[in-house]
RNA sequence: GCUCCCGUAGUGUAGUCCGGUCAAUCAUUCCAGCCUUUCGAGCUGGACACCCGGGUUCGAAUCCCGGCGGGAGCACCA
C-alpha cells in the first residue's frame, strides 16, 4: 500500500500510544547539553507534542563523583533554547528514599541480595556463570548487612546490593548487577546526607514507574539496561513501558566529550563550554545555528536503530533555509589588499540589504573620485584581468590598479568574475571560525547596526554578530 | 571470548511486518545548464543505493538459510 509522500518529514508513529502520553529525558547533569543531547530531548518532545502528555525532566544525579552543578541549569536553558516543552523537573537525588524502598522490597522478596565479595571476585563469579556465597544467604543475614551498609559498618566497595537475574543467562551483560553502592564522595546537592547510592539501573525503573511513563526513548547503548530494568518490573509487578531504541550517532571530528571539553578549557584550548569550536549547544546558538533546524535535523533522521553518521553540511545546508530570509547582506574583505581606483568620477554602490527583497532597501557605499577599494587578497586579479565590482562597476586591472570600465552588466556573459569589496571608510572586523582561527579583514560600516544578528558576508558565509564595539566582532555559521 | 542489535546512493530517509503497482521515495551532497548583479543564492536537469551467496516463488529490497560487514554491552558511569 502506498501513501502519498508527505511533503515535510515526520517521525514514525509510536506503538502502542492509548491516550496522552508520558515521556521523559533523562540528562547527567555533568556539563551543558551538545547536538548529541539534543536528539532524545527533541524527539521526546516531539511525540508529546503530537500525542499530548507530558514530557518530564529527570536529572540523573546518582552518582556524585560526576556532577558539575552548574549543569542543572545550563541544561534548563539549553532546553529552554531548544523549545523542548518541560512539564516537570524531578532530581535523583530528592528520590534516594524511593529508591532505597524499592530495594528493600526487592531484598525481601529474595530477589537481591547484599554482596561483601571483592568486586572483581564477584565479577569473575559471574562471568562463570557461579553465585557469590551472600546470594543465597537467608533474609535475616541479608537484612543484617543492609543496616551495616547505612550505617557506615560497611566502606566504599565492601557492600553491595545486587538484583538477582538469571546467572546462566546466555548474555553475560544481563546477569546479576549491583543496585546499591557505597560511596563517601560528597554530593554537590546533598552533600554527605546519604551514603549509599542507587546505580541507574535502580533508579531509572523505580523512577520511569513512578512517574508513569507510557513510553521510554533511549539510545541503543542502553539495550542491555533495558533488559536489566525489565527484571525489576517483573519482580515488583509494574506495568513496563513501551521501549524505543534509536541508534548510535557517529559525530565525526567535533568534540562533545563532556570531560574532554572541560580539559580543553582549562588548558586553554578552548575559551569556554560555548566555544565555537566546540559541539555544545550554547556554542551553536552563538553561531547563529537555529533550533529549528537542530529540530528539523534530528526529525529526518528519526528513530531507526541504525547506527548513523552526523553530517554538519545537513545541519548547514537546514540552517541556511531558516536563517537566510532575514539575514541582512554585507559585504567583508578577508586579508584586505588596497587597490587604486581610477575612475571618471565618484562612484556609489547600492547593493541590496537583502536580493530577494528590494522593500528593504540598499547599502550606499561611496568610492570618492581619485580613491581606492579593498579586495580579499584571493580576489586580486591578474595583470589585465576584467573584474566586476559587485553592485558598483567593471573594472581592468592594470599597473597596479583598478581601472574603470563601465558598468555594462552584459560583461557577465563572457564569464567576467564578480567580486566583493569594500570602500575605504570601512571599519575592521573580525571572524572567529569553527576551527579556533581568527580572520580579519574590514567590513562595510552598516554592519555596526546587526548586533546580535545572523547575517551573510557576502561570498563568505553566514556569520552571527556578536559585538560591534570596540570592534566588529563575528561568530562564523558556515557558508 | 560471550551476548544482543543492525545492514537501501557520499550522508540521512521512505518502502521490508501483509512479496508484484519499486527498472526503488524524499532531503542533503556532488556535477552540469540557465540567470544583465552577488553567492557557496534561485531555477532546471543529471549522477549515485536495495552487503554477498544460495533457496522458496510465475515474481524478492521485501520471506528462509548461510556468510560477510558495522555497532553496542559484558562497570559499585549514565
Amino acid at each position: 500500500m502506498r501513501e502519498t509522500k508527505p511533503k515535510e518529514f515526520s517521525l514514525p508513529d509510536l506503538a502502542a500510544v492509548e491516550g496522552p502520553v508520558r515521556m521523559r529525558i533523562a540528562p547527567n547533569p555533568s556539563g551543558p547539553l551538545h547536538v548529541g543531547h539534543s536528539r532524545m530531548a527533541i524527539l521526546n518532545d516531539e511525540y508529546v507534542k503530537r500525542y499530548g502528555g507530558k514530557c518530564i525532566n529527570r536529572f540523573e544525579d546518582t552518582d556524585p563523583a560526576r556532577i558539575d552543578p552548574s549543569g542543572y541549569d545550563s541544561i534548563l536553558a539549553d532546553l529552554d533554547w531548544l523549545d523542548v516543552k518541560i512539564s516537570e523537573t524531578v532530581i535523583q537525588s530528592d528520590r534516594f528514599e524511593l529508591y532505597y524502598g524499592a530495594a528493600k522490597r526487592l531484598l525481601e522478596i529474595g530477589k537481591a541480595y547484599i554482596c561483601t565479595c571483592q568486586p572483581d571476585f564477584w565479577r569473575d563469579l559471574k562471568a562463570k556463570k557461579k553465585p557469590c556465597p551472600h546470594r543465597e544467604e537467608p533474609i535475616s543475614e541479608q537484612n543484617a548487612r543492609w543496616d551495616l551498609m547505612f550505617d557506615g559498618g560497611f566502606g566504599q566497595e565492601e557492600a553491595s546490593l545486587i538484583v538477582k537475574t538469571d546467572l546462566s543467562h546466555p548474555n553475560p551483560a544481563i546477569r546479576d548487577f549491583v543496585a546499591l553502592r557505597i560511596d563517601e564522595t560528597p554530593h554537590p546537592r546533598t552533600g554527605t546526607r546519604y551514603r549509599v547510592y542507587p546505580l541507574m539501573n535502580l533508579a531509572v525503573a523505580v523512577d520511569d514507574h513512578e512517574l508513569e511513563l507510557t513510553h521510554v526513548l533511549r539510545g541503543k547503548d542502553h539495550l542491555n539496561n533495558t533488559y536489566r530494568q525489565l527484571y525489576i518490573y517483573d519482580y515488583m509487578g509494574w506495568d513496563k513501558p513501551t521501549y524505543v531504541h534509536y541508534g548510535r550517532v557517529s559525530m565525526g571530528e567535533i568534540q562533545l566529550s563532556t570531560s574532554k571539553m572541560s580539559a580543553g578549557i582549562t588548558e586553554g584550548l578552548y575559551a569556554g563550554w560555548d566555544d565555537p569550536q566546540l559541539g555544545t549547544l550554547s556554542a551553536l546558538r552563538r553561531r547563529g545555528i537555529r533550533p529549528e533546524s537542530i529540530r528539523r535535523y534530528w526529525i529526518e533522521a528519526g528513530v531507526k536503530e541504525v547506527d548513523i553518521e552526523f553530517s554538519w553540511k545537513t545541519l548547514y545546508a537546514f540552517n541556511k533555509e531558516v536563517v537566510d530570509d532575514s539575514a541582512g547582506r554585507f559585504f567583508f574583505v578577508d586579508e584586505p589588499m588596497r587597490m587604486p581606483l581610477k575612475a571618471p568620477s565618484a562612484l556609489t554602490a547600492n547593493a541590496p540589504v537583502h536580493p530577494a527583497h528590494p522593500e528593504r532597501g540598499t547599502r550606499q557605499l561611496e568610492v570618492p573620485a581619485g580613491g581606492a577599494v579593498y579586495l580579499s587578497r584571493s580576489d586580486v586579479p591578474e595583470n589585465g584581468e576584467r573584474l566586476r565590482l559587485k553592485d558598483l562597476c567593471n573594472i581592468v586591472f592594470r599597473d597596479g590598479a583598478l581601472e574603470f570600465e563601465g558598468n555594462d552588466l552584459s560583461v557577465l556573459r563572457e564569464g567576467v568574475r564578480i567580486v566583493h569589496w569594500v570602500p575605504e571608510d570601512s571599519v575592521e572586523a573580525e571572524v572567529k571560525m569553527t576551527d579556533g582561527s581568527t580572520k580579519t579583514g574590514l567590513a562595510e560600516r552598516g554592519i555596526a547596526s546587526a548586533k546580535g544578528e545572523v547575517i551573510q558576508l557576502e561570498r563568505f558565509g553566514f556569520v552571527r554578530v556578536e559585538e560591534t564595539s570596540p570592534r566588529i566582532r563575528c561568530i562564523y555559521a558556515h557558508r
